[in-house]
DNA sequence: CGGCCGCTTGAAGCCGATCAAACCTCGTGG
DNA sequence: CCACGAGGTTTGATCGGCTTCAAGCGGCCG
């Protein structure tokens, strides 16, 4: 069984000053006032195993998470099993924020790899908005972002055929992985099954690989170790017929 | 064409100490002092037609509004013209609130009746954030309202059968309805056409029709009048495997 | 070595797409 | 007053993309 809620609170190795992620070029820098309060909202730091739940749908958590390292995706269930994954979530993001704000969670959340994760106190929330306004600001903005996202994956779902949205979504996954900074020398290796494309596409495991098999004889994307890999970026944005994201430089909590 | 976008700025009608829809139990209550800040916020009223577009994707809109009264959809287009409906939007919701925190529009709007928006300046969204933290919150929390229905919206689509999609979307509008105030004496009317439901559900306009034929012979719905009108509201949400949504008090801005 | 997980492949069947046409209502103009 | 056309709904027939069922393969780990 995976998906046991394995976790451990470590002790704290990167500070706020000393944050692996800010000085990447995606990052906009923090005023010195809003480092310091980040600093006392951050409460430690989290590990959690590949697999483990990190958030799970109906509970009410005490905390929210930003992502240092690591990759995990949100997903919902019907009664009967049937998953549907709603998005992919790596460094820099936050998670938990709907649950934080209006109570319980209605989404669960995994870990794909093994995870560090910020941890911030929900109570905190409110000290937040009335003494930080930029940080309150730039969680509307990521919230804002998330909605972009998922009108993205919807129109995709509703819209592209298969072929179209494998496409669009190893494309998608892969230049967020780029401004996450988790660009190695060559391209990234994206760790997932094809068992999660299939329920973030709404389609069914075999079809799911047929279609990637065709993009492999493309030689748009490889299948390696467990996990994928991106070629021909722009093939891929083509087939999909998807204009990419906005490169926009984005806040970091 | 009825895409066209006319619109008129009327003549102020509803100052917002006289909002008619602030007294409605749905809503939250305003401090007096957020009341004042929101009268000055608050820019004029506009009305637009049905069919009207509200904002279209790639502008930059100098403007977010309050829906005071009707109906509308975003929605999103592939190059060749393939439609995704992503929302709906009634009476207390935002709109626009995306393009004003990150710049350019990435879907568009469109009215589904006459309706009447209150318009805010989206320069003045740094004021509001700096000096009324506790509505600054309240934004927030509509954009994270409008993730969650993504989410269900995306599981819908992903995972559920035609039919089941089709009942979820109709419970799921009219509950919303209710919620905004709209139950008349009787159940609502739902201002769409059969092809704003496939279009929404990813459907083709013929099955969908097929579909809702179906619904219709169970007694579920009935469509009356170039619109649709719920009559089992629970079976709608049983045959869907619908949970519902939490009835929770919200803001208005 | 055996079992599990993830990937692969073939065959059969169905859900929903597509094609085609007709009907109804309503507004418009001759 | 009726002819006409447009938009929305309806229905039947055929097609095909995707699901489901079934089985086998390969690598990794206890």
């Amino acid at each position: 069984m995976s998906g046991q809620s394995a976790r451990s609170v470590t002790t704290r190795q990167y500070p706020c000053d000393k944050c692996p992620l800010r000085p990447l070029p995606t990052f906009r820098a923090f005023e010195k006032q809003e480092l310091l309060f980040v600093s006392t909202f951050k409460k430690g730091e989290l590990a959690v195993d590949r697999g483990a739940t990190v958030l799970v749908e109906g509970s009410h958590s005490a905390h929210l998470y930003t992502i240092l390292s690591g990759w995990a995706f949100r997903y919902k269930l019907l009664p009967d099993g049937r998953r549907q994954i709603l998005n992919y979530s790596m460094p820099g993001d936050l998670i938990g924020l709907q649950g934080s704000l209006m109570g319980e969670m209605q989404h669960s959340v995994e870990a794909l790899s093994p995870m560090l994760l910020c941890v911030f106190e929900r109570e905190q929330l409110h000290e937040l908005y009335r003494n930080h306004p930029g940080l309150a600001y730039d969680i509307t903005w990521m919230a804002s972002r998330e909605e972009r996202m998922l009108d993205e994956n919807l129109l995709s779902i509703g819209r592209r055929t298969a072929l179209e949205r494998t496409a669009y979504l190893v494309a998608f996954i892969s230049s967020r992985a780029r401004g996450a900074g988790l660009n190695g020398k060559t391209s990234v290796q994206i760790p997932i099954t094809q068992q999660h494309i299939a329920d973030t596409l709404g389609l069914s495991l075999v079809h799911t690989n047929k279609t990637i098999r065709k993009l492999i004889d493309r030689k748009l994307i490889a299948w390696r170790d467990g996990g994928c890999e991106v070629i021909d970026h722009d093939g891929l944005k083509d087939l999909a017929r998807w204009e990419g994201l906005g490169e926009e430089r984005r806040p970091l909590i």
